[in-house]
DNA sequence: ATTATTAACTCAAGCAAGTTGAACTTACAA
DNA sequence: TTGTAAGTTCAACTTGCTTGAGTTAATAAT
């Protein structure tokens, strides 16, 4: 079923409220603390419209008073902070034979992370796992679970418009079946379901070196590569919610003596190909390495292993055509690199990225690199997962 | 200068007002004509709502009743439908040696076109025959100049965040001018600036083939090669203005005979090298075709010209691997192209494009062509211009 | 030291716009 | 003929932002 035009819906007073609130709060959390006059001046409210908001969140215990400051003459602003304890998010990735859990508190810190292994994969037993896992992040943090905003729940897709069923995904048992109900019955709390890309693209807006951005793409290593693009403070999701498939564009192969696929006119092969996690593994494989875990990859960049070191060459360029390909379309301030891969391969991988000068991207007044290297390790797209839910508070809901 | 985070600005009841304004039009375009209870259902406001912001569009003059419908039982529902002649956009494209100009009415239909050629294109005097062609139009058409609503300048880019000015841009003199402020002031009305590409776009949402659509992607031929994003009913901009270069994008080159440049690792070329208006005149000019106008054009794709054959089979094959691109990374309902071309053209460029199977667009459940034809023809970005305004009409702006 | 100025805040009244519920109108059905 | 359903209007109510007057406290000027 295809989108069609979004029905826009009606606005009334207490949609502004809820907008306004996130405004309000939004400010505090970029400035880190304001008093009631900047904020009226930043968001164009009145000051009184700022002061029944301030009121009203820190009766919610969402706000700290934080001291007083005093500007030259004039009274001095009692200055306003968040309350990091004020609330919590919960991110979990599902994945085909694990879940894990983050929990990041209201400035965006992790607080826990945990991984179980999943026997069982189907929506029930899914379900029971993270409303276990949840009793257990609670239990061990001491947080009360009337503080949890939601979460955030990371799965692969291919996603449908309806929601979040997946048709041929690589979770069996999950045809048509819609993520956010099932899980937000199991939890009882809000849920944002999003693939990893996305969230881990988030997660680096809430807590990473994107936190001043709004317009930004994120290049996820998962089992495959995928894209995650924030555009004024929303993520692009697409027509389907399938938007930044970048491990399937074709990019230029070197010449590793691989012959080219019949029907693809050039040398050209999907960038999943060349620069995932899985296609390294091959590699290692067939050169008789058998490894895994983060760890055994780890040694295999001490050792300066040739394996690595060749797949890190031919990965960076792959990847160098890739930012090529997201800088022109996305005119993105800058492009973030993170995921589930070691920082030990992260690096070299991203350093070894070669940037054509002939590109938009090459702006003479640009403030930011043009590429950077964002969060990695094994629990970044269950943090973006709760950083989805943490960043909702901040930014105004534009559309619905 | 980089974006930042927008700093969202509050909301109040006159704001209000002018968000469900939009969206009670929005849907009464969408429909041809509605009755207030349906546009409470679909909107989710009260009748009462609903039927204030009626009667403040019928007092505008944007409405007219279209008489009555009875559906079973209940009174009969008076229906509303636009007013054509409520309300009428300009459209102005400015390019080197040329402005053209366009009135669209409030339904998207085009009232009148014209083209001027334009002797000294500095900002002042671009502004005085912008002007006068506002002149001529009105006085063409008999429109009242109270009823303009406003006016969207096409320029080409690059823009910068701070409005429209442009740094090393195709029309000289224009470094670091408000564009939009400059018309705005010359013309008297309310000016959006934008690039081709987009413009386009938003022309195909407001009269073309993606009426229905709010997620899709329109490939632009002008000089170059332009690509135009519309998520979610809004424009993707990315974070300078300059998102959808297409053109510059690397796709492989078919074997013409031409040497591949250095420092490119196989034989890959910009999409505008392949794809352009100004590469099949440079083609055509090698063959020894003067060729420069569209009627040209059209003798030759009559005769079947081989020079031309053989552009449209290169051209196609390169666009094939950028719909390619595009499907996967933006997951638009629809590939719409369109542009600066006569159809005898645009038809078998469209026609020749062959995308692969194996494509995040690829679902089961699609109802759009994966690619269609949109408007073309030299009026094609003009009318995009004013499309711009029409279409703000029925689009809350979701941001500030 | 006293007074003026300035900035930030609070209080109370006012306003704009959406909501709610009762009353009215019309068409179809029993 | 009467009842029911659907659409509309009217009037009272509610929410939330704005406005303007009054209060407080810090700095600057006298």
């Amino acid at each position: 079923m295809s989108s069609g035009s979004p029905t826009f819906t009606g606005s009334n007073a207490e949609q502004t409220r809820r907008h306004n609130r996130c405004v309000v709060l939004g400010q505090i959390r970029r400035a880190g603390s304001m008093g009631r006059a900047d904020m009226a001046r930043a968001s164009g409210l009145s000051v009184q419209a700022v002061s029944n908001i301030i009121a009203s969140l820190e009766r919610d215990g969402m706000l700290l008073e934080a001291g007083q400051r005093s500007r030259g003459r004039g009274l001095p602003a009692p200055q306003y902070a968040l309350n990091p304890d004020g609330g919590y998010a919960l991110g979990f990735e599902v994945r085909l034979h694990s879940t894990s859990v983050t929990l990041l508190n209201l400035m965006g810190e992790l607080r826990l992370s945990q991984r179980l292994p999943l026997t069982d994969n189907d929506p029930s037993s899914v379900s029971r796992q993270l409303r276990q896992q949840m009793r257990t992040v609670l239990a061990n943090t001491g947080v009360d679970s009337r503080l949890l905003l939601g979460a955030g729940v990371v799965m692969p897709g291919p996603f449908t418009p309806t929601g979040l069923a997946n048709t041929s995904s690589v979770l069996p048992h999950w045809q048509d079946i819609d993520a956010g109900r099932l899980f937000s019955k199991a939890l009882s709390i809000p849920v944002l379901v999003e693939n990893d890309a996305n969230a881990a693209a988030v997660g680096e807006h809430v807590s990473g070196c994107t936190e001043s951005l709004s317009n930004y793409a994120f290049i996820y290593f998962g089992t495959g590569v995928g894209l995650g693009i924030v555009h004024q403070g929303q993520l692009f999701r697409g027509g389907s919610g399938n938007a930044g498939e970048l491990g399937h564009i074709l990019v230029p192969m070197p010449e590793t003596g691989i012959a080219p696929r019949p029907g693809i006119p050039m040398r050209m092969t999907p960038l999943e190909n060349m620069a995932s996690r899985s296609t390294l593994l091959q590699r290692l494989a067939a050169a008789g390495l058998k490894t895994t875990t983060d760890a055994e990859l780890e040694a295999l960049a001490a050792a300066d292993d040739p394996v690595l070191q060749q797949w890190l060459h031919d990965a960076s360029a792959s990847l160098s055509h890739a930012v090529h390909v997201v800088e022109n379309l996305f005119d993105p301030d800058t492009v973030v690199l993170g995921g589930a891969l070691p920082d030990a391969i992260l690096t070299p991988l991203v350093e070894g990225i070669s940037l054509a000068e002939h590109s938009t991207a090459q702006r003479t007044n640009r403030v930011m690199p043009r590429v950077m290297q964002g969060h990695s390790g094994a629990f970044s797209a269950a943090r973006g997962g709760a950083a989805l839910v943490i960043n909702s508070l901040f930014t105004p809901h534009t559309l619905s």
